[in-house]
DNA sequence: GCGCCCATGTAACTAGTTACATGATTCA
DNA sequence: TGAATCATGTAACTAGTTACATGGGCGC
């Protein structure tokens, strides 16, 4: 699964901030996994590590991208990307929260509109980073461009969720 | 978790059913998982279990909340939700596709969509459901609805991003 | 008689997370 | 001098999944 992380040469710090950056609207890696997984692509020939002495910085273990582990990545390109069981906590205390007052549920929706608000507002500052990204080709430009909206569409129809939702719990406030 | 599973007295086979019938769109639940929280449950003193004979059946053990789960159940619903790491394993390799020939990804999409329709053809079924049921009360339906809609929502947004995509991979692909 | 649905569970395993441990450099 | 950032890793634990094991009843 990391080995597609490597877009170029990367240590498991650079890995970890990458993937902050770029892919955390859809995946999140955290360290522990990172150094792990490296060490085992290492093992498995699919990457090979290099230490680097940098100036005036710790030692790095820069992973590269080997033959093998590019065929292996494109290998899973190409099997289907499979649906992970869906686990939105929200929703399910939503469908439990009969016994909880309108107004508690008002708040909590109020909550998340203001968390949509902000995702949007970050994958908006994102945009702007693809276009003026120089080193990337059209094609790529144009996979992170669809990978965003992605995101973003699906923030829209939540906001709009809310609003309505928000809605209908005002009219039942108000006959509670 | 499961404590909350005890809208009425079920046992493990019954929540299992409940959760793919209801709760599908946005929570799952597997057997070993039921039977083992179940147990537990009942060690805590959340549940309790009676075994019951039902005519001409194999016996079954059915778990009914007590009154400290009934606690525990609004202790949690009033803690916030926790947004879980998103796992999104088809926009990830999209986002990796930059080699990947135009024609395979609308492929992909192709497909994808499919299920999106399939997935709001079978809220729809679900939503004529919630209307017809005259056990639950008017604000549990409308959670339901609520819940529901959300689904719709996404898949919605969903459908409207494969399209856009699809008209944009294949301008691409007739460029490439 | 065969396959499907009802019904319950355990054991082994895999994946993922948290917490810990360490230490250098840079900047306020 | 202390906080933040760079940098790498391990150990212990928790959660979740797969696979296995079992057996009766019902309808075709």
């Amino acid at each position: 699964l990391l080995g597609l992380l490597t877009f170029c040469p990367m240590s498991g710090y650079d890995l970890k901030k990458f993937c902050d950056k770029f892919i955390s609207q859809f995946w999140h890696e955290n360290y522990a996994h990172i150094y792990t997984v490296l060490k085992e692509l290492d093992k498995e020939g699919l990457a090979i590590k290099k230490t680097v002495q940098t100036d005036s910085r710790p030692l790095k273990s820069v992973y590269s991208i080997t033959a093998k582990g590019k065929a292996e990545l494109t290998e899973w390109l190409h099997q289907p990307a499979q649906a992970s069981p869906p686990r939105y906590e929200f929703i399910l205390k939503l469908f439990f929260s009969a016994d909880v007052p309108a107004e508690d549920l008002i708040e909590n929706f109020k909550r998340l509109k203001n968390s949509l608000d902000q995702a949007i507002a970050v994958s908006e500052e994102n945009e702007k980073g693809i276009v003026e990204d120089n080193e990337a080709g059209e094609k790529q430009k144009m996979l992170w461009r669809i990978t965003s909206d992605c995101g973003k569409y699906n923030n829209q129809a939540m906001v709009r969720w809310c609003n309505e939702t928000l809605a209908k719990l005002e009219t039942l406030k108000h006959s509670e």
